[in-house]
DNA sequence: TACAAAATATACTATTTTTGTATATATTCC
DNA sequence: GGAATATATACAAAAATAGTATATTTTGTA
């Protein structure tokens, strides 16, 4: 009688419901994805639905940490890269902002003006994120990586920054997605004035 | 009192709410759209909403309605230029794809999925679309411009490949859509033989 | 300015959807 | 065969949505 929570977490049934979960999230966003849908297009009944889970916010919870914890993982894997810290911070927006196109914007609009429970769940999990990521920040500058700002005040910048990349009318100004980006990262690294008077 | 009629059709808010609806209709299909999100999104009251439209559904057929008038004019003028017939069959293919995955899969899943009086709606509009389309494929028949293969069987193929166009499985497979597009277009142009052989 | 048309705000009831649970049955897989 | 897992159905409670009534405000224009 031991593996049954480990059971529980991987049964076939409840990976097919939190799949079909997130693919209805990103598309339609939450409050417009019914628990009844959810079930029927992951093929499995309600009942199933309420074993593992006690209503949506707790589906919605899961799929978040999930996300989490894979952004932890490939923030690690791309500091353990043998490249110059530049091309890592590179590599960790352009994963942050894939992820954050796929995710799309109803998704996060629904999560962002949800109900209280979820907004303050998602306030807990950015202070976490947060602090890592802070650590990180603090390390690369001890090494001389980064320039001497203050870790919050890059933080409000990588903030204001994803606010930039989520414009629409910002991003069609540009011929395809990876030249936007591109501008982006540009701009955080080299800021505005030219090569010479660096 | 005369130009009533038209000032309803054309007043501000009215144009407003159809084109809002127009659009949440595309992103997210009709029923996880409600009236009260048209309204707020278009920046009108209900009051206004119900001025104009009994309901969502009335709201959806005038949007319809509007497609296929768009539609018509769309294919003389098309009709109209100096190219030949093949290109012209090809311009209106093109178009139709283009609407097609503009529209999106929801909205049509709902439309057709939808209650009786939607599908029937959409039935009958339909039908007077195939009847202006056949008078169309037997001129270009009566031409020489296409060969003689019975108009509805025609129209049959063509709705059959539009199933094959919405395919997305089949659609990944090539490099862009339009790859994917000319592909097609060659298949209805010329079947499966190669130029030698014909 | 003054009037009529258009739009709004608010509040409310009826309807429909959705949620979450209970119960009895079926399937799967050691 | 038996425990774990999944299902079907039906149902009451809660929540969302639709649609209406009434009183007020804004807007265009004669």
């Amino acid at each position: 009688m031991n593996g049954t929570r480990d059971k529980k977490r991987t049964s076939k049934k409840r990976l097919q419901i939190v799949e079909t979960a997130k693919d209805l999230f990103m598309r339609f966003g939450i409050r417009r994805v019914t628990i009844d849908e959810i079930c029927r297009t992951a093929g499995a009944s309600k009942m199933t639905f309420y074993k593992y889970f006690s209503n949506k916010i707790a589906l919605l919870k899961e799929i978040w940490n999930g996300w989490l914890e894979e952004g932890y993982r490939r923030l690690e894997e791309i500091d353990g890269m043998e490249i110059p810290f530049r091309e890592k911070l590179a590599e960790i927006i352009e994963y942050k902002m894939n992820l954050l196109s796929e995710i799309g914007p109803e998704f996060l609009d629904d999560v962002l003006h949800g109900g209280e429970e979820l907004r303050e769940f998602v306030q807990e999990m950015r202070q976490r994120n947060i602090l890592r990521f802070m650590k990180y920040v603090h390390e690369a500058q001890e090494r001389g990586d980064m320039r001497a700002i203050r870790p919050e005040f890059f933080l409000s910048v990588l903030d204001k920054i994803q606010e930039l990349a989520e414009d629409e009318r910002l991003r069609k100004l540009y011929n395809d997605d990876m030249e936007f980006i591109r501008e982006i990262q540009n701009f955080l690294f080299f800021g505005v004035l030219p090569a010479e008077t660096r």
